[in-house]
RNA sequence: GGGCGUAUAGCUCAGUGGUAGAGCACUACAUUGACAUUGUAGGGGCCGGGAGUUCAACUCUCUCUACGCCCACCA
């Protein structure tokens, strides 16, 4: 097949991805071959592929690739997370548009509509993977909520309560009062929000004062309408003002609760009052000093119903005039904290507070404007509320013991290493981790409870009533499991776990985990302790973490900012393999990305480059190599070009074992263009000259040919679309192929090549005199193409031989035509070195005398600077006596070097008069 | 408050205990045969400031400054 002229990405990438996926090509049976396996982190099913997607999915195809192409059984799981409130969400958002909501259904119908929903636009962002190039296996792909892995996760929950390490428990739970639901410490993100600082005045009861003789005492409060269900005023214990009413009462306004003044370290006597109220139903801190107190968690005050509207507490002291009010001011609409701070206010108890404006008077506030952290959830976008609820909790600290130990160990690898210090601050301070969720989506909580509460967890409900007795009415829990509990399975349930299958075996546990450090607690760490807990066993023994792939103005892309870059728009734009190339070569361990089209471009470029030097080879009868290793050369630029295909092969290896993407891109970028065909493809043109000889062009289709091949396979991983492309153009040439297999499960490069030595000497002086003579041509404006006669007294071995092997490329490259191996005639002359030689060219008037002193000056001086600091650095006895030896050599070699070339730039210069 | 990261060419970023590299941008030149999505040559860097260790520091240590991120209960 011959190329067209013009390299279009889209005509190819589809052709070719349903080609591969069609053939199985994306895990070909290799039964006996070593195992390779990745799980790709599932995307959520609602999900779109944006750009972070395609950097933590290209290099993942990237080491899968390399490992398929290496010969590895190369499994990358893939599929999609159910995504519990995130797709619930979806579900009632369709609803809402149609005046329509969950309620009006019932439980079982709901879950079929959103089961409907995945059936119809689940399937999102598995097409988009697919146009990025990933080949994954979706011959099993996976879902979290498929009858098997629904068994692996109620396994794991009965498992981990038989063994304690679940359980149920009342205390404060983030609570989202917009999702109903409870959500886990990682899922509240803090903002700092400007807010107020309200002071009160609490009336002390009957008969006692402070030491101050002061009534009240004062207490101030971030959450005014918290009063309603104070239960305590704490002091610290060592604080003198209040020594004396520790264990007296005051009456709170409004409620007229009366309520303790308890001793307790948490009040801060630094902080204001140094007296703070205390609601333990509605706060984290007050929860514990409450706790501390005495007060159960039963017996907590709870003025708020699930939606953050204030109900009545149990000791009923609410006024009616708050009921149903909402928490503080929505909509515009004031809230219970606005009727609370009026009713304060009416009634004498609000402290204003007093400053000066910018001219210096003084003004009353309600308030002290203040900076206050304020959790959001994640997901629902409204302020959380503390919540006294019943929740299952994972007991995440005793999991956490032996991931901890298997990151110290090395057991597991964090790549960057950076991040053990945060993983480690994480796990060692892990807080229990609430695992229910008031969703309908998801998978239901195997609890069951009797009529007196009593509760019995099994796998099925037949169990759970074997486990009660006999007509014991069982209710089942109405909630679900967060969705992490269920990804947390992920690298084993989705080989089939909880069966031992043949799966399983070979490829748990897998060998690499990519993620971005995002998702380091929520998924990664909760994959250690699932798997230990499990298996027995970490699932990987390698985390690489990438980071966030950032605007070009370097802020983080979101919606709301409106600078979110598509990345099918950029596919649409420059083809999958550009924008993969980018990430690539981009990916520097630790470090975020900043989206560059120009970038992006480049490597469109790239691929358009290696494209035509492909046309090329076929105009020139190039074809596929037929062995993989490198055929017999006797040429100087083809076992040069070989010896280059060695050296990339174990710079890419090495690049690849340390997951070094950008080096690894780098090399092979580096080498295609610059040396393949920048350089050996301008070396052998001379070769396919009329009249040259028809071993040398045979023996250079050879090399060529496989050389290319050679680029192809290395590039394969980064680029796949266009290397398969190429690999099958080249292939039905000349009938010589071994391109009867694609390139996708093609054998890496093996080149087993002696290259000698002199071969690639030769080449490499000549490359070094061309790019003098070039370099030199331009300093003294003589034009690119002008062929010089040059004079090469006393030429070294090297210079001998290469001269009479590789004359034609020295007269096309260097564009030195005759070489003559004598003096040069007496009169003006330049010289142009390569490697030790030095080639005199007479000036017979095309060369500015002037313009070359210029030249060889500047150059004299270079050389003279070299030399004198490298002199200075040998006669410091110091540097001699206790440098490395090799440093010394290596120092006074290149002194040796450098004093010569000045010698010889001096003489010059002296011809020149 | 704690932890982490980053500061290198105009921009985006690599890098090593032995006087600095890439891509883009810039300048000059070239161009009918693989390729203008090109070629050739070139200019451009007190490697954030300061101190220390060392024969030698862009690299190691400390410190300062700036920016970014994560965690944390300041009512």
């Amino acid at each position: 097949m011959t190329l067209s002229t013009t390299f279009a990405p889209a005509d190819i990438e589809t052709r070719w991805y349903q080609h591969w996926e069609e053939k199985g090509l994306f895990r070909p049976e290799r039964p006996n071959a070593e195992p390779y396996t990745i799980v790709n982190p599932p995307p959520n099913v609602t999900g779109s592929l944006h750009i972070g997607h395609a950097l933590d999915n290209t290099l993942q195809d990237i080491v899968i690739r390399y490992e398929r192409l290496r010969g590895k059984d190369a499994l990358w799981v893939v599929g999609t997370d159910h995504a519990g409130i995130a797709t619930q969400m979806v579900v009632e958002r369709q609803l809402e548009e149609r005046q329509d909501k969950r309620t009006n259904y019932s439980r079982e119908d709901f879950v079929k509509k959103v089961w409907t929903w995945k059936e119809e636009s689940g399937g999102t962002i598995t097409k988009q993977l697919r146009r990025l190039g990933c080949s994954m296996d979706w011959s099993r792909e996976q879902f979290t909520m498929d009858e098997h892995f629904t068994d692996a996760v109620l396994k794991t929950f009965v498992d981990l309560y038989n063994d304690g390490l679940i359980y149920r428990d009342k205390r404060l739970v983030n609570w989202d009062p917009k999702l109903k639901t409870a959500i886990s410490d990682l899922e509240v993100e803090t903002q700092d929000l400007k807010g107020s600082f309200w002071h009160f005045k609490y009336p002390l009861e009957d008969g006692v004062t402070l030491a101050d003789g002061r009534d009240f005492i004062e207490v101030a409060t971030t959450r005014p309408e918290t009063m309603l269900a104070d239960m305590a005023v704490a002091v610290h214990p060592t604080d003198e003002r209040y020594a004396s009413v520790v264990g007296k009462h005051v009456v709170l306004p409004i409620t007229g609760r009366k309520v303790p003044i308890v001793a307790d370290e948490h009040a801060d006597p630094e902080l204001g009052s140094g007296a703070v109220k205390i609601t333990p139903g509605h706060d984290f801190n007050d929860f514990e000093v409450g706790k501390r107190a005495g007060i159960a968690a039963g017996d907590m005050l709870n003025m708020l119903d699930g939606e953050g509207n204030v109900c009545q507490t149990s000791d009923a002291l609410v006024p009616d005039e708050f009921l149903g009010l909402h928490r503080f001011k929505r909509d515009k609409v004031n809230g219970a904290r606005e009727l609370v701070i009026e009713r304060l206010k009416e009634q004498g108890f609000l402290i204003p507070h007093i400053t000066k404006t910018k001219k210096g008077e003084e003004v009353e506030l309600d308030a002290e404007p203040r900076t206050i952290a304020t959790p959001f959830g994640d997901r629902g976008g409204v302020v959380i509320e503390p919540w006294l609820t019943d929740q299952w909790y994972v007991d995440a600290e005793k999991l956490a013991v032996k991931p901890i130990e298997q990151v110290k160990s090395g057991e597991i690898e964090i790549i960057p290493e950076t991040w053990e210090k945060t993983f480690f601050n994480w796990m060692e301070n892990i807080q229990p981790w609430c695992v229910s969720r008031q969703l309908w989506w998801g998978h239901r909580i195997p609890a069951w409870f009797g009529p007196d509460g009593a509760v019995y967890v099994a796998l099925t409900e037949e169990e759970a009533q074997e486990k009660a007795g006999a007509g014991v009415t069982l209710t089942q829990d109405p909630d679900v499991l967060d969705t992490w509990f269920s990804s947390a399975l992920w690298p084993f349930a989705t080989l089939g776990w909880p069966n031992q299958t043949d799966l399983l075996e070979k490829h748990f546990p897998n060998n690499l985990l990519v993620s971005g450090f995002d998702i380091l607690f929520f998924w990664d760490a909760r994959m250690m302790m699932m798997g230990q807990y499990n298996m027995g066993k970490a699932p990987w023994p390698k985390l690489y973490l990438h980071g966030l792939v950032r605007a070009a103005d370097g802020a983080k892309m979101s919606k709301s900012k409106g600078n979110v870059v598509d990345p099918l728009g950029l596919i649409d734009q420059y083809g999958a393999d550009a924008l993969r190339f980018f990430m690539a070569a981009m990916e520097s361990q630790g470090r975020d990305i900043k989206m560059d089209d120009e970038r992006v471009k480049g490597y469109r470029n790239f691929a358009t480059k290696l494209w035509n030097a492909t046309r090329f080879c076929q105009s020139n009868g190039i074809g596929a190599s037929t062995t993989l290793a490198a055929p017999e050369a006797k040429l100087a630029a083809n076992q040069w070009i070989i010896g280059e295909v060695q050296q990339t092969v174990e710079k890419l290896e090495a690049a690849m074992a340390d997951l070094r993407f950008d080096a690894a891109a780098n090399t092979i970028y580096h080498f295609t263009w610059d040396r393949f065909c920048d350089w050996y493809l301008e070396l052998i043109k001379p070769v396919f000259a009329e009249g040259a000889s028809e071993t040398a062009a045979a023996e250079t289709r050879e090399v060529a040919g496989w050389a290319l091949d050679q680029i192809l396979v290395m590039l394969h991983p980064f680029m796949p679309f266009i290397t398969e492309e190429l690999w099958h153009a080249q292939g039905d040439l000349a009938g010589t192929s071994r391109k009867d297999y694609p390139i996708i499960t093609a054998k890496w490069p093996e080149p087993r090549a002696k290259v000698s030595k002199a071969a690639t000497d030769a080449i490499d002086w000549v490359i070094d005199l061309t790019g003098n003579v070039r370099s030199a041509k331009n300093e003294l404006g003589i034009p690119p193409g002008a062929k010089l006669p040059a004079f090469l007294p006393s030429p070294s071995a090297l210079a001998g031989s290469t001269i009479e092997r590789s004359s034609a490329a020295i007269e096309r490259l260097a564009r030195l035509t005759p070489v003559t191996l004598s003096d040069a005639p007496d009169g003006p002359a330049m010289q142009i070195t390569a490697g030790e030689d030095v080639f005199i060219i007479p000036l017979e008037g095309i060369i500015d005398i002037a313009e070359e002193k210029a030249r060889l000056t500047k150059a004299l001086e270079a050389s003279s600077k070299e030399a004198a600091s490298l002199e200075g650095r040998l006669s410091n006895a110091n540097f001699v006596e206790r440098a490395k030896p090799e440093a010394v050599e290596k120092a006074k070699a290149d002194f040796a070097h450098h004093s010569a070339e000045a010698e010889r730039l001096k003489a010059a210069l002296e011809r020149l008069g």
